[in-house]
RNA sequence: GCCGGUGUGGCGGAAUUGGUAGACGCGACGGACUCAAAAUCCGUUUCUGGCAACAGAGUGUGGGUUCGAUUCCCUCCACCGGCACCA
């Protein structure tokens, strides 16, 4: 009886917490205004098919945050969700021939059932797919409300396109420039695509960043750079022959009259214009339209660019400067035109070299300007040296310093043969801006370039507005008429939602809906007449916007009701890195809209952002005859050590023969380096699973995954459930009392309120749970080791364990449950209030400190806490190991930190 | 290419505000228990030299600031994430 009840059953532990905490609705919450409350979210998942260890990681880190919070006495929210739509649901449906809609119900079934096995705190009854009309019904409206606010806009804008399967192509189904199923080039193509003004909102998103310090630093930087708000002047260049200038925007006027040509994109109508009579352009054209649409692509692309034989003028000099188009310039981006400055910039350094074109220096920097001005000064005498120098350099190198030329022209060999000199410094070779600086020079060109109508001053972003149009059928329809009479209609706010059929056959790529000559057919809302729907559908970046606020509103006739206030902004909110721009600024975008409606009263949707690194694990493979790599699963492959533990090989477990490495990589199918959680929860139990996660590696650090470190962690519960059990066993012992505690149970106590002070501090602040995990386990460790029988020992020891139970509880709930019985209570750990650091059980008497000897660590000495400087000193010179070092040596310094360190500086 | 991040023993990682580098776990090695294995327990484990005491080196590279640098600054290298239609 009693040897059965000493042996750890994850799985019968788990089921009764899990019974348990579903009978009683434990996570069921409602707005409570008596408690403050806590919105603990994290980012919803796309329902794949099963469960992986990415999603795992990010629940338990939630879970752990959400339990801990629950302790301290917060009403906590902890909700889950579905992001429904999206493209992996058309791929399936058109290779197994099922509906996305059937696949994707499926999917969410299974990853449900996954999800409860794991024990997270979540209040299930909030939960909803994206995909549910009752869900999307509300963006649909809010479009129809930013149309009608002309926040939504219709241009054209440019998408890959497939010329064999005839249908767009997302970036990622471009590969090296063939789409991923016909290998056909893809083409760019300008298509018509709906909007939303995120724009409008740059300087609100940015200046947002400001107060949001509970946002991790690397998000914010990378968001206000993708904002890139600049300043710059938008300057006008004539063109030889025809009647409209050429705009182009700079953020580095002061290099003006350094510029020797200019580039424009491959789509500018300059471009398209000037190849109607020039071949060797239209085959560059036509070239660049075969280029993938992303970025990415277009910036890793060799630089090239042909001559249009046009000619622009310069504003100031009215010089002829020739007109190229660049493969990198972007149409999309600023006006499409590029002042090159090869001098200054890197890239038009590469492109003018490459090309042959004029490089001119007009920037200088500080050093050589003081050079310069040092030398002008000599030969001028005292009359402004500057203007000395860089105005008249060329008569003083004729009259008595030839240096002070030699000096510039160094540096301008240097710019021309090395490279752009990008910095900052003072204009040169200018004419009337020569000696300004950036500012001066920017200032003086603003106003001089307003006033003869060649140039504005002008604030630019780099952010683009954001393009929520999808050519697929598994999406949210966006909810717009087409009439041949009015144009583009929302569709009145009455007649939504407009549903996407469920019920549908994949005929090849095609949308269901946009293959369906019937579905579009409407009348218009306007006029009555005949008239077509919209038959794209929405980015799913949309539905993913603003699901946290659709949590604290179940069952709401509208977006959001007068409950959404109550829980937001999130208290925290956890996901993965690689959402750190987009979603997170769509996110916070949409946020606003909102508040814009009069829907939720904050300016932010989110308080505290975590981003959690990614999952990965060794890969392992065996060259196939065809040159192709099986890859193996590491479940399968046994790992070989030399005499010092270092890796030398791997064998497949079922043959013995020897599988290549080949390196730790992201959980993937495709390397299929994949661990099912589920599989590890049915051999170890979640708790250990969820341990382990959160013990392997700092929440935002990539996590190897080990087996070996699993059975570590599974090691470790199997150790508590012993010890505590054995320790029940015991006679009941009275109350600790602090004052009747012998030496080593007053050390053990103290690390106890040690170990609650940093477990609670890991948990609320730092966000650090792997070190949470660490401290617990040396308490545990120490308690090991404690083998006080006595009244009081038993009592030390019980405190210990209750401790131990309590704060491992937020990581391994369910172990937590039954030993917290175990240990005589009644009601239920999740009940039971976080524990508390007695600082009376946290005084020492004396401290070690660390001597160092010129920063070398020499030696150790144990003084009072409250020992004075000198008695330090005398006890730090005394030491034997630093007598050695000092020896005859003269005694410069000695710095001590209390505490902490003594350093002896000598020489 | 641009933006952001990371780099510490055989491995995952710790060192929180510039103050004892390697906590905790894994692995490995030695031992106990066992007929044996599993499980469990005890001990050792950064590297080099040395029987040892001990000494020296050491946090991707090269430099700098400081009494003192894994931590701050500059350079370079490698890897990871994002780049607007994957989610």
């Amino acid at each position: 009886m009693q040897e059965q009840e000493n042996i750890y059953d994850p799985a019968a532990v788990e089921a009764a917490a899990q019974k348990f905490w579903n009978e009683s609705r434990a996570f069921e919450v409602k707005e409570d205004p008596s408690k403050p409350k806590y919105f603990c979210l994290s980012m919803l998942p796309y329902p794949s098919g099963a469960l992986h260890m990415g999603h795992v990681r990010n629940y338990t880190i939630g879970d752990v945050i959400s339990r801990y919070q629950r302790m301290l006495g917060k009403n906590v929210l902890q909700p889950m969700g579905w992001d429904a739509f999206g493209l992996p649901a058309e791929n399936a449906a058109i290779k197994n021939n099922t509906a996305p809609a059937k696949w994707t119900y499926v999917n969410i079934d299974h990853m449900r059932a996954q999800l409860k096995t794991m024990g997270y705190a979540i209040d299930w009854s909030r939960e909803f797919a994206t995909c549910r009309p009752d869900y999307y019904v509300h963006e649909q409206r809010m479009f129809v409300r930013l149309f009608k606010k002309g926040l939504a806009y219709r241009k054209n804008s440019v998408v890959n396109w497939d010329p064999v399967d005839q249908t767009v192509l997302a970036n990622e189904q471009v590969i090296d420039g063939r789409g991923w199923r016909t290998g056909a080039l893809v083409e760019r193509r300008e298509i018509p695509q709906w909007f939303l003004k995120i724009t409008d909102y740059a300087d609100q998103l940015l200046d947002g960043l400001d107060k949001l310090p509970g946002w991790p630093d690397a998000v914010k930087t990378m968001q206000r750079n993708w904002i890139g708000r600049s300043e710059g002047l938008e300057i006008q260049f004539g063109v030889e022959g025809e009647t409209e200038p050429l705009t182009v925007f700079t953020t580095r006027p002061d290099t003006l009259m350094g510029v020797t040509f200019l580039s424009i994109a491959p789509e500018h109508p300059l471009a398209l214009q000037a190849a109607k009579t020039n071949p060797k352009l239209t085959t560059f054209i036509e070239e660049c339209r075969h280029v993938a649409a992303s970025e990415a692509v277009v910036e890793t692309a060799e630089k090239k660019g042909v001559e249009t034989g046009l000619h622009a003028i310069h504003p100031i000099s009215g010089e002829k400067l020739p007109i190229w188009v660049a493969n990198f310039v972007l149409m999309g981006y600023g006006t499409g035109a590029v002042m090159a400055v090869p001098g200054h910039d890197e890239r038009d350094w590469e492109f003018a070299t490459k090309y042959d074109l004029l490089i001119k220096m007009v920037i200088v920097s500080d050093a050589v300007r003081d050079a310069i001005t040092e030398l002008g000064r000599e030969a001028e005498g005292n009359q402004d040296p500057m203007s000395a120098a860089l105005g008249q350099s060329r008569a003083i190198d004729v009259v008595e310093a030839p240096s002070a030329l030699s000096i510039v022209a160094d540096f301008e060999n240097r710019i021309i043969t090395e490279g752009a000199y990008t910095e900052y410094g003072t204009v040169v070779n200018s004419g009337e801006l020569d000696g300004k600086n950036y500012r001066e020079a920017f200032d003086y060109l603003a106003e001089k370039l307003q006033r003869e109508g060649k140039g504005a001053r002008r604030i630019n972003y780099r952010l683009r507005d954001w393009g929520v149009s999808r050519q697929r059928y598994w999406g949210c329809p966006i909810p717009i008429v087409y009439c041949p009479q009015c144009d583009a209609v929302p569709v009145p706010e009455d007649q939504l939602p407009v549903v996407l059929p469920e019920d549908v056959q994949f005929m090849g790529v095609q949308s269901p809906i946009k293959a369906d000559p019937n579905w579009r057919k409407t009348k218009c809302p306007q006029c009555g007449g005949p008239a077509e729907r919209e038959t794209d559908t929405f980015d799913t970046f949309m539905e993913s916007s603003w699901y946290y606020a659709r949590y604290t509103s179940p069952g709401a006739k509208t977006q959001v009701d007068e409950r959404a206030n109550y829980w937001l902004p999130v208290d925290m909110y956890i996901g993965g890195i690689e959402h750190a721009i987009l979603h997170l600024l769509y996110f916070r975008f949409y946020h606003r809209l909102m508040r814009d409606e009069g829907m939720v009263a904050s300016d932010e949707p989110v308080v505290h952002q975590l981003s959690q690194g990614m999952v990965i694990a060794e890969t392992f493979y065996r060259d196939e005859a065809d040159g192709s790599k099986a890859w193996i699963n590491p479940a399968d492959v046994e790992i070989q050590r030399d005499d010092k533990a270092r890796i030398v090989g791997a064998v497949l477990k079922s043959d013995g023969k020897p599988v290549s490495i080949g390196g730790i990589e992201k959980m993937s199918k495709s390397k299929n380096n994949g661990v099912d959680p589920q599989l590890m929860v049915a051999k170890y139990g979640a708790d250990t699973v969820r341990l382990f996660s959160m013990f392997a590696a700092p929440p935002e650090q990539s996590m190897v995954w080990s087996e070996a470190g699993v059975e570590g962690m599974a090691r470790f519960l199997r150790r508590l459930w012993r010890d505590l059990h054995a320790h029940v066993a015991q006679p009941d012992h009275p109350e600790v009392d602090p004052r009747a505690l012998n030496g080593a149970q007053k050390t053990l106590r103290r690390q106890i309120h040690e170990t609650i002070a940093k477990v609670s501090d890991d948990y609320g602040r730092r966000l650090s749970f792997n070190t949470a995990i660490a401290a617990i386990m040396e308490l545990l460790n120490a308690v090991g080791k404690f083998d006080d029988m006595s009244d009081q020992g038993r009592a030390v020891r019980h405190e210990a364990f209750e401790t131990i139970v309590l704060l491992l509880n937020p990581i391994t709930p369910h172990i937590s449950h039954a030993l917290w019985n175990a240990l005589g209570h009644k009601e239920a750990v999740i009940d039971a209030p976080w524990p508390k650091a007695d600082h009376a059980a946290l005084t020492k008497d004396a401290v070690t400190l660390a001597v160092q000897v010129n920063g070398k660590l020499r030696g150790q000495i144990e003084v009072a806490v409250n020992a004075a400087r000198e008695e330090i000193e005398k006890a730090a010179l005394a030491d034997e190991g630093v007598v050695k070092f000092v020896a005859e040596q003269t005694v410069k310094k000695i710095i001590i930190v209390p505490g902490k360190i003594v350093n002896i500086v000598v020489g």
